[in-house]
RNA sequence: GGAGAGGUGGCCGAGUGGUUGAAGGCGCCGGUCUCGAAAACCGGUAUACCGCUUGCGGUAUCCAGGGUUCGAAUCCCUGCCUCUCCGCCA
């Protein structure tokens, strides 16, 4: 959510923002004109309410004095059935200006390029070589398949498409990637989460997944609960209606969670094997930062990620994501790519983003100025460090042999106990 | 799941319808005293919004929402949360 000031102040900013991120700036007039009704209602009320107290402190007064009091009474009555449907007006008003402004975007960074689609996003940093394979490469889904380490068919069975089984050193492959990354994050003066993997809908709308995306999460029939999309969603939400010393910032939090998704809408393109599945695993780093320290805070959380790709050896790249390619909460956002062998393609295996304090004004996350004063919104960040089922498409499609076993980098050996699968 | 108790300012804790934004204490800030500190004493010490605006005025806030009343921290209803006991359970 935006400050309504930024709005009242400097209207042009914002439009031109939510233009450049491809959304339609109308919203804004619509805002301004709820917040204008709101501050007229809100005088006349208080006005009415100053009356209201002023007589009522009159009245017992002339109680106290066994003075009769009928005919103000009988007056105030109608003053107190007028405030109260102000009130109801009021209410009417602020619900609709709040709902307005929970579906403003925020606005791009300076240094965000324009650009309307994923072409138009810059490639700021490319890392390592294309592996040479001197036979065909086999895509991973095959080699999950003929070495046994992950069952698509059984999961579909258990649960439905999307959720994979992994088996064996599969799995063990999986956690040790996971314990690889925690103990990464924590050596990057991360601490360790284990949060709630449901949600209520306060926390949804805390991190922006409310009311925007709601078809994304997967929510639970009989509670009000929502499956997490990502550990972004409890972590960020770990300080939901806090003010925070400014000496406790930055605040570095990490978690392993599995994120669920419905993926709606994205049937039939980019969903083998897996690159797009229901559910997946991933550790997510959290900040919550002061604001003037928050763009040299989303490089430092940028090569916290990148670091983790270099350690296994990934050749990958950086792009800088253009204004239109934006998620609806971001200020400015990186995505990280690994190279896919045996897709002959890139992979998006992280998201790196600050959100300025847009997530902030909607959790009230605050923190004290060391210097007194009043509170103000922190800045927070996140990024994933990173997606586990694409860095596994990525590493088995890499370090596979001709005779279709993968090799396991160096780094993963003292996490998987074993060196080689198949 | 059943029964009971309770949710008041940064913290503790008074307050059962009328100058109560809320006694008292602690903490914190400023001052007096002191070479300095402690103690003691004096004063100050919430947040948000609205309006004029270096300051002041108004409104709201005693878990949340609704109700009764001229007037609610105080009475009534609902919800949420915490605690205790019982049951169930990894």
């Amino acid at each position: 959510m935006l400050d309504i000031k930024l709005l009242r102040e400097q209207p042009a900013i914002v439009r031109e923002g939510i233009t450049r991120k491809g959304e339609n700036p109308a919203l804004v007039d619509e805002a301004l004109a709820l917040d204008e009704q709101r501050r007229q209602t809100l005088q006349h009320g208080e006005a009415l309410k100053s009356r209201k107290n002023t007589v009522s402190q009159q009245v017992a007064a002339m109680k106290s004095r066994k003075e009769d009091a009928a005919s103000v009474i009988a007056e105030m009555r109608l003053v107190a059935d007028e405030i109260k449907a102000l009130d109801g007006e009021l209410r009417r008003v602020e619900d609709q200006l709040h709902a307005t402004m929970l579906q403003i975007p925020n606005i791009p960074h300076a240094s965000v390029p324009d650009g309307r689609t994923p072409a138009d996003n810059k490639e700021v940093a490319r890392w390592g070589e294309p592996p040479v394979i001197d036979f065909a490469p086999k895509p991973h889904w095959e080699l999950l398949e003929s070495l046994g380490i992950v069952d698509f068919a059984r999961g579909t069975k258990i649960a439905g498409a999307g959720f994979p089984v992994f088996i064996g050193k599969g799995a063990r492959l999986e956690r040790a990637l996971i314990n690889f990354f925690l103990d990464q994050a924590a050596e990057n003066g991360y601490t360790e989460l284990l949060p709630p993997l449901m949600v209520n809908a306060a926390s949804a709308t805390g991190t922006g997944q409310l009311p925007d995306k709601e078809g994304q999460m997967y929510a639970v029939p009989g509670d009000e609960f929502y499956l997490v999309p990502t550990a972004e969603v409890p972590v960020t939400n770990f300080h939901r209606d806090e003010i925070l010393l400014e000496s406790q910032l930055p605040t570095k939090l990490c978690a392993y969670t599995p994120c669920f998704r419905r993926e709606a809408g994205s049937y039939g393109k980019d969903v083998r094997g897996l690159n797009r599945v229901h559910q997946f695993d991933k550790v997510e780093l959290v900040k919550m930062v002061h604001p003037g320290t928050s763009y040299d805070e989303l490089e430092e959380m940028r090569s916290c990620a990148e670091q983790l790709l270099r350690k296994l050896e990934l050749h990958y790249h950086v792009l800088l994501m253009c204004s239109g390619d934006l998620g609806f909460t971001q200020s400015k956002k990186y995505d990280l790519e690994v190279w896919s062998i045996g897709q002959q393609k890139w992979l998006e295996v992280s998201s790196i983003s600050n959100f300025e304090s847009f997530q902030a004004r909607r959790l009230n996350l605050r923190f004290r100025p060391a210097t007194g004063g009043k509170p103000e919104f922190v800045h927070t960040l996140n990024g994933s460090a990173l997606a586990l089922p694409r860095i596994v498409a990525a590493l088995l499609e890499q370090n596979q042999t001709p005779e279709g076993k993968v090799i396991v980098p160096q780094v993963l050996h003292r996490y998987t106990g074993f060196e080689i699968i198949g």
